[in-house]
DNA sequence: CACCATGTTCCTTG
DNA sequence: CCAAGGAACATGGT
């Protein structure tokens, strides 16, 4: 394919890439492969002391009812709705669970300390479990520990519902002129991709990011459909197979934390396709990868792989 | 020092 | 009323 060489060649003379470091921001799959970690450690544990650190996370909840709820109160379960985390929690004395929503943000990080050990500086809030203290650490406080629920209700199809068939997914996206990309992010259609994974969808449906979403035509809806559903799962999977590791301790000794890779296995930037590559060659038709600001994100998208419809409006003319 | 990045909510404008 | 766009939030990196 000379023509993509040669501009290929043309983009990195022209200007060089300059790389940009992708930082773990949990979308859904990050999430997921979270609560299965979570799970069994906190499954039946009684909470004691809590120390709320930043009460911004908890908002609306206050942290006088955070910690009356929370001291002495037992994990039932955990489980995950987009990107939100579900703690189901029985309160002391309670015979009905109640939820406790997360969400990480985009820094946010949960894990398990010994209750001797230091926290990290921008520990937001720390449960203890006895011999373990659960640590939600959040460097922007951009996350979420709380018993407002509202946030949930505003969600779309959760992507591996069997309820979300490429025909509800194709009438969701009649009702909106926005262009598709933007939509997926908005988590009102699918709950969550975010900015890495929208992108990766798109290319792997082979759609340009600009289509509004009611011009996709059901054949493309489905491939989208289908694309969305590849990224997500092929992430979890490599998730969950990615060893537990405590950053900085390096040990398998019941700590965790997730978002960091062993360098053993492709890192993180390796196996996205489009994502922060712009100026690289596309892997499948070696056209320099395009970087495009839709509502103040960034979008990588191949500008020749990535068309209009065919037949109509290109939105994407090389 | 100024500016950018990120997910979500809130506010304004059309 | 709704759709769409932009600011705000907080911090660290360039």
């Amino acid at each position: 394919m000379p023509h993509g060489n040669l501009q290929t060649l043309s983009a990195f003379l022209s200007k060089p890439p300059k790389q940009t470091t992708v930082l773990p921001v949990p979308e859904l799959p990050e999430v997921e492969v979270l609560v299965r970690h979570l799970r069994p450690w906190l499954k039946n544990k009684t909470i004691g002391d809590v120390s709320v650190y930043r009460a911004r996370v908890l908002s609306p909840t206050t942290v006088r009812t955070f910690k009356k709820k929370l001291r002495g109160a037992s994990f039932r379960g955990v489980s995950r709705r987009g990107k939100y985390l579900l703690f189901e929690i029985r309160c002391l004395g309670e015979r009905r669970t109640q939820v406790l929503l997360g969400h990480l943000g985009m820094t946010g990080r949960m894990y398990l300390l010994p209750a001797n050990h230091p926290l990290p500086k921008h520990a937001a809030v720390v449960m203890n479990l006895g011999r373990n203290k659960f640590v939600f650490e959040d460097t922007r406080y951009f996350g979420r520990l709380t018993f407002d629920l509202r946030p949930i209700r505003r969600l779309g199809a959760e992507p591996f519902d069997e309820e979300f068939t490429p025909e509800k997914f194709l009438e969701v996206l009649k009702h909106s002129r926005q262009p598709i990309k933007v939509r997926l992010l908005a988590q009102s259609i699918v709950a969550g991709l975010g900015n890495i994974y929208a992108s990766e969808a798109l290319f792997h449906a082979k759609l340009s990011p600009r289509i509004p979403a009611r011009r996709l035509t059901a054949a493309q809806a489905t491939g989208l459909w289908h694309a969305i559903r590849q990224v997500l799962s092929e992430a979890i999977q490599r998730g969950i197979t990615i060893p537990l590791d405590y950053a900085g301790l390096g040990s398998k000794d019941g700590l965790f934390y997730f978002g960091r890779e062993p360098g053993v296995i492709g890192s993180y930037e390796e196996r996205l396709c489009v994502y922060a590559r712009a100026g690289q060659p596309c892997v499948n038709c070696h056209t320099a990868i395009k970087r495009l600001i839709q509502v103040g994100r960034s979008t990588f998208y191949c500008p020749s792989c990535q068309r209009g419809n065919r037949g109509k409006k290109q939105f994407d003319a090389v």
